[in-house]
RNA sequence: GUGGUAAUAGCUCAGUUGGUUAGAGCACCGGAUUGUGAUUCCGGGGGUCGCCGGUUCAAGUCCGGUUUACCACCCCA
């Protein structure tokens, strides 16, 4: 027999109306934040993506050559498709670009809770729009999508980083310009490693530098440590720079107070432990973690202001996010709180003599014009099966097309939920339905 | 890519020191019930015991390999 391959999932009905009531809600929030949806191809090109990331990313892509020759790969995200998108129209699109996308991504890669090889992400972008604004705007959406969806501060935090700020300590501590990135890397780890691993991380990022790696070591982790945005510029050695970090301590104080004002100031936690990865990011950066069970990574996010320009295209800033719907579920079920698109019928119409199936399929189709979801049965059957269909499919009421009533010109109806019953006129069951 | 654990019905699992025709609950289908469900009772279908090989008179059970899943690494856009 055949089986899915590894890491892909298959959505039974039950499954698709549980991601459906998701998705709904990611929609729901985008848009009531003034996002558009976009949505870009699956396929793109492989330059698109290893462009961005470099060559070492295409042991992670579904890649391969097409039969026209062409090297192809599955989208791993969807910023590069993103930033070519609005790149390739940059003076022509109205700004600030608030845009957002729900698609699958794929990645080639071993699978292990909560990761797979597809899965889907809701992104956001502001494009264009360099102020804070935009950032505090990126984190409110994020923050308000998880509210939405019925999480709480006790259940999910922001935890809110700085590559700017990071880069102008590792420059005061003596690092050069072209091992910042080296040595971001390693700081990317330290909460994953032991003490020891990390210095080690942090001399082989920094091979060849003159500096005395295990004092740097413990001072990097002295700023790690600072959750209080007045202790940061305490963490820098002497002078020459305090003007530009007190410049970027009066932004981070602008931006908790925009959050602040947003109403979602209670979810942000000021943590220098957050870097994120990759090369891209420029300034804030941020990601969204579970509080409860594993812990796991929600979502997460920057500002990337040199990506659109470093693909080809016009200069543009931007900020966004990228939250998974593999993590934002479990979370869900282990808090009780997950929900389903409700998509139960309306009615049911029972048919107790098949004299009368002409009749009700009349109904039947009238009241779906009208827009109500109704079902019935597809052969004869008895009237208690009917109702136990009915009930299993979850309809709100049971319409009963029999041979007394219906010489009559009348339906008898049932709601479910109460057991009642009433009956209507035939040309009246819509009204009745109503009410 | 590396290591550990596991794999029996659609799902959750039981299956004794290797021993007849591999079971249960749930789910599904049918009947009791020819005009009434969300709770009953009865019956039914459904299995190459993941796959390949080995040991044995005999393998779901023991051994080797393999695939897949889970967990931990690596990585995490």
């Amino acid at each position: 027999m055949f089986k899915t391959l590894p890491g892909f999932r298959e959505f039974y009905p039950e499954d698709c109306a549980k991601r459906d009531h998701l998705f709904a809600q990611w929609r729901i929030c985008a848009r009531r934040f003034g996002f558009s949806e976009f949505d870009p191809p699956v396929l793109e090109q492989l330059e698109l993506f290893t462009e961005k990331s470099g060559e070492e990313i295409k042991s992670q892509l579904f890649e391969f050559t097409d039969k026209g020759g062409r090297a192809v790969s599955l989208r791993p995200e969807m910023t590069p498709s993103l930033a070519r998108m609005v790149g390739a129209k940059a003076n022509a699109i109205r700004r600030p670009v608030k845009w957002f996308c729900i698609g699958e991504n794929y990645r080639y890669e071993r699978q292990q809770k909560g990761r797979l090889r597809a899965f889907y992400q809701l992104n956001a972008d502001i494009l264009g729009e360099e102020s804070l604004a935009a950032d505090a705007e990126i984190i409110a959406l994020l923050i308000d999508t998880l509210r939405t969806l019925g999480l709480t501060k006790d259940e999910f935090k922001l935890r809110l980083g700085d590559r700017t700020l990071w880069v102008l300590f590792l420059q005061n501590a003596g690092i050069p310009e072209d091992r910042i990135m080296n040595a971001l890397g390693a700081v990317d780890k330290i909460e994953r490693v032991r003490p020891e691993a990390f210095t080690g991380m942090l001399a082989d990022a920094l091979q060849g530098i003159d500096l005395d790696t295990a004092l740097l070591a413990e001072k990097i982790r002295a700023f790690v440590a600072i959750k209080d945005i007045d202790d940061m510029p305490k963490a820098f050695q002497n002078g020459s720079d305090a003007e530009k970090v007190s410049a970027r301590i009066g932004q981070w104080k602008e931006l908790l107070k925009t959050l602040s004002d947003m109403g979602v100031g209670e979810f942000v936690s000021p943590d220098l432990g957050i870097v994120r990865g990759l090369a891209y990011y420029t300034g804030f950066v941020f990601e969204a973690f579970q509080t409860v069970g594993t812990g796991r990574a929600l979502a997460g996010g920057g500002r990337y202001d040199s990506l659109v320009k470093k693909l080809g295209y016009p200069d543009m800033a931007a900020v966004g996010f990228g939250m998974g719907d593999v993590t934002v579920a479990d979370l869900l079920d282990l808090v009780g709180k997950s929900r389903s698109m409700d998509l139960s019928p309306d009615a049911f119409v029972a048919i107790t003599s098949e004299t009368l199936r002409a009749d009700a399929l009349k109904t039947v189709f009238e009241l779906r014009r009208k827009g109500l979801c109704v079902d019935y049965p597809l052969k004869q059957s008895q009237l208690g099966k009917q109702f136990k269909y009915a009930d299993s499919v979850g309809a709100r009421s049971v319409i009963i097309f029999a041979e007394d009533e219906f010489e009559r010109g009348r339906v008898k109806i049932k709601t479910l939920s109460t057991g009642e019953e009433a009956e209507a006129e035939l040309g009246a069951i819509f009204d009745a339905l109503k009410k």
